[in-house]
RNA sequence: GACCCUAUCAUCUAGUGGUUAGGAUACAACCCUCUCAAGGUUGGUACACGGGUUCAAAUCCCGUUAGGGUCGCCA
């Protein structure tokens, strides 16, 4: 039994898909349950419509709670609402339950007395928190409680910690090992003074009463667990086992950060879908940087589901957070999409048009078998398929000189990389444009090609080219990429010879 | 400042006392080739540093350094 539990910010982090991908796989490899939570206690980040964006997120990727909240924030499974501030009543019926054993008590110290607290302690360099002879509520009589509570005193509920920051405990961590902490002494807020529960608080409650066995977490919570541990001891339950896992970072001047939020376009899950990029690629990128042998089971397996693969939970590395790898993400992105098929490429990139560019997704439509066409030129030729298509937000620019549309840049512009002038170029297009036929096959179509390069002094091929250079105006490399260049406006394309056999007549004739 | 975690190629990592320290990405060269991409072949001063333990250390221990995290009525 494993969660996911974001907090609904309207904003989803990269990470979440990770966080959420490690648990789901834990629960659902082993036959578990692995639910959604939504952790809504701080109501001034709380923003509308966050359900759905967590819930679109998650099942985008293919990953679905068994247990949670769908996208218009409606509970669904067995222990209640899933969403934390309509728990109110349960997290104070267990924070009643603690004051009334005396592990809990009311604090009316006020921002201002906690920030001369913090100075202090500063001043005299001391550990800084709510502790010890700082924690001056917890020392409060029954009469001084009622009198503050009278005078309308604003207050928070604190947990009486049991623990002395003098001695030690062992953590027994799923990923990181053993971990050997001073116990908390700190008496943190378990009820915030709107009534709702503070974060520590709630994991305690809801993950007890969910069930969850593996609580699954960023290492940012490691330092929280021998007071969460303290937390369930108090209520009386077995703590479920921890495991927390290092978070993505970002290279910045030359030091590793935390991928943020602030600083980081791509930390936002959104930022991947703009950009188009496939979401398996997404997946089989994380399930890359969380087991590394991933891709050598993706290169023995090719055409499985990246969910059939086998994640060995303790082969989690166990590092430093590692950073998120452009590069890497290209180079399987790559591999995904020339595994999809052109008919399957085609309804991804039109799906994401219809969101991100609405005259692209036209066109598509309109040219449904062209563009199919197109994008099955060199694809699914095994190893050898052709592998440059990335993201889909690459597609339009890609393919746009199949388009009547698309203006041809001004030939001049090659003046470096072909030893012609554009008038010598469009005499080859002319000359081309005699002898082409759509029939032919692709040795006759180069035959032709060679029969104008040796007219216009060129070498009809590399060898003899390399052999005398001096004998020939350029090699058949260079009246190739002329007519490529006739036709595409680019030095660099797909097989020439299979652009001509999808391009129509008229837009072809028009180009030489 | 206190506490915790981490340290293998540029990047992600494999590695649990005996390996020519392996793979992937990136980069470079060559081959193939009408360009590019792909594919094939090959390549590069990677175990942070210093001490131990041991016949033997990337692996165990200690210290140093560096990076990350936490110390909120945020999660």
């Amino acid at each position: 039994m494993t969660r996911v539990a974001p907090s609904p910010t309207g904003f989803m982090h990269v990470g979440g898909i990770y966080a959420a991908l490690m648990s789901e796989r834990v629960a659902h490899q082993s036959g578990g349950v692995f639910y959604l939570r939504v952790e809504d206690t701080d109501q001034k980040r709380k923003v509308d419509g966050a359900t759905k964006v967590i819930s679109n997120s998650l099942s985008r990727y293919g990953i679905f709670a068994d247990e949670g909240v769908d996208e218009d924030g409606n509970s669904y499974g067995p222990y209640g609402s899933y969403t934390q501030s309509e728990r109110k009543e349960i997290y104070q019926a267990y924070a009643k339950k603690l004051l009334e054993e005396g592990q809990a008590y009311p604090c009316f110290c006020v921002a201002e007395d906690l920030d001369l607290m913090r100075k202090i302690q500063e001043k005299q360099s001391m550990r800084p928190g709510y502790y010890g002879r700082f924690a001056k509520c917890r020392t409060l009589s029954d009469d001084e409680i009622l009198a503050k509570l009278k005078a309308g005193e604003p207050w928070v509920l604190r947990f009486k910690s049991p623990g002395n920051n003098e001695k030690r405990m062992l953590i027994k961590d799923l990923l990181k090992g053993d971990i050997n902490m001073p116990e908390n002494d700190l008496d943190i807020v378990i009820l915030k003074g709107d009534g709702l529960p503070t974060y520590h608080f709630a994991h305690a409650v809801d993950d007890h009463l969910m069930g969850t066995t593996h609580v699954i977490r960023g290492d940012e919570w490691v330092s929280s667990v021998p007071l969460h541990i303290q937390l369930f001891v108090a209520l009386g339950w077995k703590a479920p086992k921890y495991g927390h896992y290092a978070t993505l970072q970002k290279l910045d001047n030359g030091n590793k950060r935390k991928l943020s939020k602030r600083h980081d376009p791509e930390a936002n899950i959104v930022y991947f879908w703009e950009k188009g990029y496939p979401e398996k690629a997404l997946i089989e990128y994380l399930l890359n940087l969380i087991n590394a042998s991933f891709e050598d089971w993706r290169n023995k397996n090719p055409d499985k589901d990246a969910f059939e693969y086998p994640m060995s939970f303790n082969k989690i590395s166990n590092t430093a957070g590692a950073l998120f790898d452009f590069q890497k993400l290209h180079s399987i992105s790559k591999e995904v999409v020339a595994r999809m098929t052109a008919d399957e490429v085609y309804v991804a990139v039109l799906n994401w048009a219809k969101e991100y560019n609405a005259p692209f997704a036209e066109k598509l439509q309109n040219n449904k078998d062209y563009v199919t066409a197109i994008l099955n030129i060199e694809r699914n030729i095994g190893k050898k398929s052709r592998k440059d298509l990335i993201k889909w937000e690459d597609v339009e620019a890609d393919m746009s000189y199949f388009f009547a549309d698309w203006v041809r840049p001004d030939l001049g512009e090659f003046k470096d990389e072909l030893p012609l002038n554009p008038d010598e170029m469009r005499q080859i297009g002319v000359d081309f444009k005699a002898v082409y036929n759509k029939n032919d096959d692709k040795d006759t179509w180069f035959k032709k090609i060679q029969e104008i390069a040796e007219k216009h002094g060129f070498a009809t091929d590399t060898k003899s080219y390399k052999a005398s250079p001096e004998s020939y105006k350029g090699s058949i490399i260079d009246v190739a990429n002329v007519l490529r260049v006739l036709v595409t406006g680019r030095t660099k394309s797909p097989d020439l010879y299979q652009i001509m056999q999808i391009m129509s007549d008229e837009l072809l004739s028009s180009r030489l």
